[in-house]
DNA sequence: CAGTGAGCGAGCTTCCGCTTGACTT
């Protein structure tokens, strides 16, 4: 047994600290915190000072019993738990844990993970900071009773199952007021002008005018004076400009980056980031520092001046634009700069050049451009057409990697004029190709993509690298956000062209409003957002976070008492509580009334029901024996916009639309679209069909053309298993089996492919298991198991137990009735492995 | 991709921030 034991939070940092120091130290990881407060409600002891009870976490039992025994062996204790708020509440609540006395016990800190800092951290340590702790308490405990006092509210008064929190209802609220900033937007459209002008030896230059009209004849009028006008350059400018490289990823620009040029979710980047990270191939994934250790500017330079050139090499320091950071670890960058891909899977490998590429980039030489301006007189008008052009000097980082942004949509209008100029002369005269006048109307605000959620909240100091991805898939598994695409609607612009002394008018189409994985919030988002807001201001507050900070910097500093920082804000709060307690459910959700229904006089409100919004007309009357009527909205629209004649337009379908083959055709809008359902199967009508007017044909046209083409594709079918087929696809042939898309062997013949074979392949073709995947989807499956294994324990408790079995029997029975032909093919695949056997 | 939709009400849900492991033939 060694004579150390040192302690940090991760097991892939473990092993390689293990190797810096010698055979005298063990080095083991806690995997995070091990205590936290119960779920319960005597976690908190509020009349007591917010006393906090803590329980060692279910998960963590094993490792602190592991730690416990090599810690009563060792001769002294090294916490090197992380060097921030909850890095030093791991380290009390381990020394409280293991029961570590204060002569063998030392507390140690390092921000990088190189030999020097370790040994150098060794050298010198100190005490567990009891302030900085106590600064953690504070946090942990005001997130509980923000968390559990607001949600149970939302249960009794909206729906069961809500949750709200100090991070996740400021995420939603961002998301809700996007989309009523989008909502509201008024577009506005001018007319931009760009003018092409002809050079020398069929060169041409395209320039844009500074001033943009607000009305055709405004255009008009300016095209008529160009008619009459010569052109000449006026103004001949250059000027030498610089761009300078980004600082090297944190978890949120990592994210964003990911995001933008890779197209990845940010639960996906931080998967693919943590196996990068326990392979060893990168740096620590959950940061927040833009820092990087000398070894790795030293590294870096070595690394850029062997592939480029000394002259590419400048090491930089960056400095931290966030005020929320804390800075426990390094930036993120590649271990090891001279390896410039790794192996594994392809998207592990595009992560890791991305995190190379920005890394080195941020240690190399600013880009040199010379950027020039060409000002273009007009002889009948006071306006000037400018072109500006870019020439790089010297490329610098550029040679590796240019950081994307946000808005690249923006740079559409400018892209044409952009880039290297011709040669021109100062006095030049110029002749004209062609002026051409389009409108361009104003955007709004972008929606957030997940990405940019996430840099907001960073913006705002809300949320932890740890929590960014995690918080970001809570609000859309409580159903507040769903990430979509929508697609855009044609807009007509005017058009007016100045060509060959004649000016035309055209009409150009347009696509707006497209959106590719954004976050749109729903309805059950509006409602409980507008709640909170009203009631809880101060806690839905964008800066609650950061005052709520400071509170606890102070604490942290020793100048403030934890308690007394808490009791501040949990005596108002509770009091908000208490009285939003008291408020009748029914004055809450009571939707929004459209208007009267214009057949029957009867009132049409909008509102949220138990699956969803609906509209109803009319109100229940048992006496005279009236029902309402009841139908849902579509996706896109929202309680808060939907207009009367919308709703009108929701009770027109489902629509029979008449008979075919004996049975009826139904046209209907589902979340694919429109479709016309026959003998319980979906066919989607076409872009061009109405659903509110289309008739019999043309919905037989539809069922007959879905057939021929589905015939066309099939290749073969198995009588004796109608769940087998071989079919044509987009990508070459391959077997449909039950829900299962199977590829065929390469040089096989489809048309000879046998069921058995398809038995044998579909072996290996399964959901493709993600290395957290599995805790998503799952999650209802977990809920079901816990209880049971409480039920099995619990045996002697019979009647709740029995209760409780019997429910969940017969949800499952609904689950298998309703399992699709995807399970009876399992099924069928197990039989088949069995008599292999 | 359909159909449904308040009401009765046992006992459940929920926060944020650290970190990944693996019961079996």
């Amino acid at each position: 047994m060694s004579k150390n034991l040192v302690i940090v939070e991760s097991p892939a940092k473990a092993k390689t600290i293990e190797g810096y120091l010698g055979k005298d130290f063990t080095v083991k990881s806690s995997f995070g915190h091990v205590r936290d407060l119960p779920k319960g409600d005597k976690a908190i002891d509020i009349k007591n000072n917010f006393k906090p009870t803590y329980e060692i976490s279910e998960d963590k039992k094993d490792v602190v019993k592991d730690l416990k025994k090599l810690a009563a062996a060792a001769d002294v204790v090294w916490l090197a738990t992380d060097d921030d708020r909850e890095g030093e509440a791991i380290s009390w609540h381990l020394k409280e844990s293991l029961d570590l006395n204060d002569s063998k016990t030392r507390r140690i800190v390092f921000r990088e993970i190189t030999k020097n800092a370790i040994l150098s951290a060794i050298q010198s340590p100190r005490t567990i900071d009891v302030d900085l702790v106590n600064a953690q308490q504070a946090r942990r405990i005001l997130d509980r009773l923000v968390g559990f006092e607001m949600s149970p509210i939302l249960w009794k008064k909206i729906k069961t199952g809500l949750s709200a929190g100090r991070v996740q209802s400021v995420a939603v609220r961002l998301v809700v007021e996007r989309e009523r900033e989008v909502e509201g937007h008024q577009a506005k459209a001018l007319y931009k002008v760009t003018g092409t002008f002809l050079l020398d030896k069929g060169k041409t230059l395209q320039a844009e005018l500074g001033k943009r009209f607000n009305t055709e004849q405004e255009a008009q009028a300016f095209l008529e004076d160009c008619l009459k006008s010569e052109f000449s350059v006026k103004d001949l400018e250059k000027k030498p400009g610089k761009k300078s490289p980004a600082a090297p990823f944190t978890t949120s620009t990592l994210q964003q980056e990911a995001s933008r040029k890779l197209s990845f979710s940010v639960a996906q980047t931080m998967t693919l980031a943590q196996r990068l990270y326990e392979a060893g191939k990168i740096s620590y994934m959950r940061t927040d520092s833009v820092n990087l250790s000398q070894f790795a500017i030293d590294a870096a330079k070595t690394a850029i001046t062997e592939s480029y050139g000394a002259e590419y090499s400048h090491p930089r320091v960056f400095k931290t634009k966030s005020e929320s950071a804390q800075e426990a670890h390094e930036a993120i960058r590649p271990t090891d700069f001279t390896v410039q891909t790794v192996g594994g899977e392809r998207n592990e490998q595009r992560l890791y050049e991305l995190i190379w590429k920005r890394a080195i980039a941020s240690q190399m030489a600013d880009a040199q451009l010379e950027k020039t301006v060409v000002t273009i007189g007009i002889s009948q008008s006071q306006e000037n057409f400018v072109a500006t052009g870019e020439v790089i000097k010297f490329e610098g980082f550029l040679k590796v990697y240019l950081e994307s942004t946000d808005d690249d949509e923006e740079d559409e209008a400018t892209e044409d004029v952009k880039g290297m100029l011709p040669p021109i002369d100062k006095g030049q005269k110029l002749g004209l190709d062609q002026i051409r006048a389009i409108e361009r109307y104003s955007r709004p605000a972008a929606r957030y993509t997940e990405a940019s959620l996430v840099k907001k909240l960073e913006e705002l100091g809300i949320g932890r690298p740890s929590t960014y991805a995690p918080t970001i898939s809570t609000i859309q598994k409580r159903g507040y956000v769903e990430k979509e695409n929508r697609d855009g609607r044609e807009r007509k612009l005017n058009e007016l062209i100045l060509k060959g002394n004649k000016i035309t008018q055209n009409t150009v189409i347009e696509n707006t409003g497209q959106e590719k994985m954004k976050l749109f919030p729903t309805d059950l988002a509006m409602v409980v957002n507008d709640f909170l807001v009203e009631h809880f201001p101060t806690v839905t507050d964008y800066s609650f976070t950061a005052g709520v900070e400071k509170e606890f910097d102070l604490i942290a500093e020793g100048k403030t008492k934890w308690q007394t920082m808490l009791k501040d804000f949990y005596t108002p709060f509770h009091e908000r509580v208490e009285l939003t307690n008291a408020i009748e459910r029914s004055t809450i959700n009571t939707g929004k009334e459209l208007g009267k229904d214009p057949v029957t006089g009867e009132t049409i409100i909008a509102r949220l029901g138990r699956y969803g919004a609906l509209v109803q007309i009319g109100e229940a009357d048992e006496e005279k024996g009236i029902k309402p009527r009841f139908a849902s909205l579509r996706k896109g629209q929202l309680i808060e916009n939907i207009t009367l004649e919308e709703a009108l337009d929701l009770f027109k379908l489902p629509r029979e639309v008449g008979l075919f083959e004996e049975k009826p055709m139904v046209v209907a809008i589902g979340r694919f679209g429109p479709y016309v359902r026959h003998d319980s199967k979906f066919y989607s009508l076409k872009k061009e069909d109405d659903p509110y007017t289309i008739d019999d044909q043309r919905a037989i046209e539809i069922i007959e053309g879905k057939r021929q083409a589905d015939a066309e594709k099939l290749i073969k079918e198995f009588p004796e298993n109608p769940e087998a087929k071989v079919l044509n696809g987009r990508w070459g042939p391959y077997i449909q089996f039950g829900k299962l898309n199977i590829k065929i062997p390469k040089d096989r013949e489809p048309a000879s492919v046998t069921l058995e074979e398809i038995l044998v392949w579909s072996e290996g073709v399964t959901a493709k298991p993600s290395r957290w995947g599995r805790k998503a989807p799952a999650a209802k499956e977990p809920a079901k198991k816990a209880p049971a294994k409480k039920a099995a324990k619990k045996a002697s408790a019979k009647k709740s137990a029995t209760k409780k079995v019997a429910a969940k029997k017969s949800v499952a029975k609904e689950a298998t009735a309703k399992a699709p032909a995807a399970k009876k093919a399992v099924a069928k695949k197990k039989a088949v492995a069995k008599k292999k056997k």
